[in-house]
DNA sequence: TTTACATACGAACGTTTGTTCGTTTTTTTA
DNA sequence: TAAAAAAACGAACAAACGTTCGTATGTAAA
């Protein structure tokens, strides 16, 4: 029991200075010994928790994708109304991203790398995501809530604001709140009609 | 003559080739043999062309880096109200990125494999334009013409908007045009003071 | 205390990396 | 056409890569 606690938090940290060295020099550029190094251990031994290299990846990658798959689905199960959604995703973006800074980055910048089956469900999952995000600003423009503006322009404009949230967040420094509060006004004042 | 020009055209080449698998691959992901391949020539052929690998991405980011650096210089010297100045700084992204796609999502995206050096000298720059945008947007706030948000959330969510437009925009499908009157909107008209 | 098991290790593997070298081929100049 | 310069090449380099293997060490179960 103590030995399994034990396990799972080593595999969590090796896990997470992985994605840590992954974010600061990419994936391709960060060697298995440097990660060994900085959780204490030799490059071979780091094989008794991981698999590979790239499976670490995939678990960083996959994890992420998760959040943002689930999150939207419960978005879309508790609020209808288009405004409040986009509000809700702006907070569930601002959520993932201070969860776990690194892990988001990776997720974001490191796909690449991924080898082609994966690669394909990642693809497949984002683009379902943006999808989804996509009809509810298309929803928000019929209904009149949203100003006249160009879908897929708004949808990658919305989301990619979004999606570098980890690029300048430093949890220190701005409150969730005082970010939400923010990115609501810049973001939905421009696209609410008045 | 003749040769200079072919000569100068065979590096534009081999630039250009390599800003495409930069960013296709990332730059760690991509050997010197793969870029020679993919411009019809042996790797130790590319040597009497370029002077390492990393060079060619020292001249792909600064190059990009220097278009930014001129064309907020231009906006600053040619335009006194801050609207119109972000106005002018949405063409520049659009400009840019439309100009040569891959070369900036390059430098957007692999100048951390800059050694110490060239990335300092790239990192002041960046830094210097965002300082100058950061001005534009708090002289907005103070003279009244933007709403009263944070500057520096605000000066990430617009930039980082920007900085993406090269992951989606395809020329072919939509002009510069229509994207410039689309970011206007969903950029400003959320920022304006109504 | 002995037996089993998970973990850590150093050494080694086959490959791939960026780059250099000496030579041959092509192009330009005189 | 002969001489000079530039460009392309195959072979080779030392280093670094991800991963495997046999063995030693420490820990938990009997």
């Amino acid at each position: 029991m103590a030995n399994s606690v034990k396990k799972a938090t080593l595999k969590k940290d090796i896990l997470e200075a992985a994605a840590e060295l992954f974010k600061e020099k990419g994936y391709a550029a960060t060697s298995v010994r440097e990660l060994a190094q900085s959780v204490g251990l030799e490059a071979s031994s780091l094989y008794n928790h991981i698999q590979s290299k790239e499976q670490m990846l995939q678990e960083i990658c996959m994890g992420n994708a998760n959040k943002f798959t689930d999150g939207i689905e419960h978005i879309l199960k508790t609020y209808s109304n288009p405004i409040e959604q986009l509000e809700q995703i702006i907070k569930l973006h601002i959520d993932v991203a201070a969860d776990s800074l690194s892990s988001v980055t990776v997720f974001n910048d490191e796909w690449k790398h991924l080898s082609p089956p994966y690669q394909e469900t990642f693809l497949k999952m984002r683009k379902s995501y943006e999808s989804k995000v996509l009809d509810i600003i298309k929803n928000g423009i019929e209904s009149g809530v949203l100003r006249q503006v160009d879908p897929k322009i708004t949808l990658y404009s919305f989301l990619t604001s979004l999606r570098w949230i980890h690029y300048w967040f430093k949890p220190g420094r701005i409150s969730k709140e005082r970010l939400y509060d923010n990115l609501r006004i810049i973001q939905l004042d421009g696209l609410k009609k008045e």
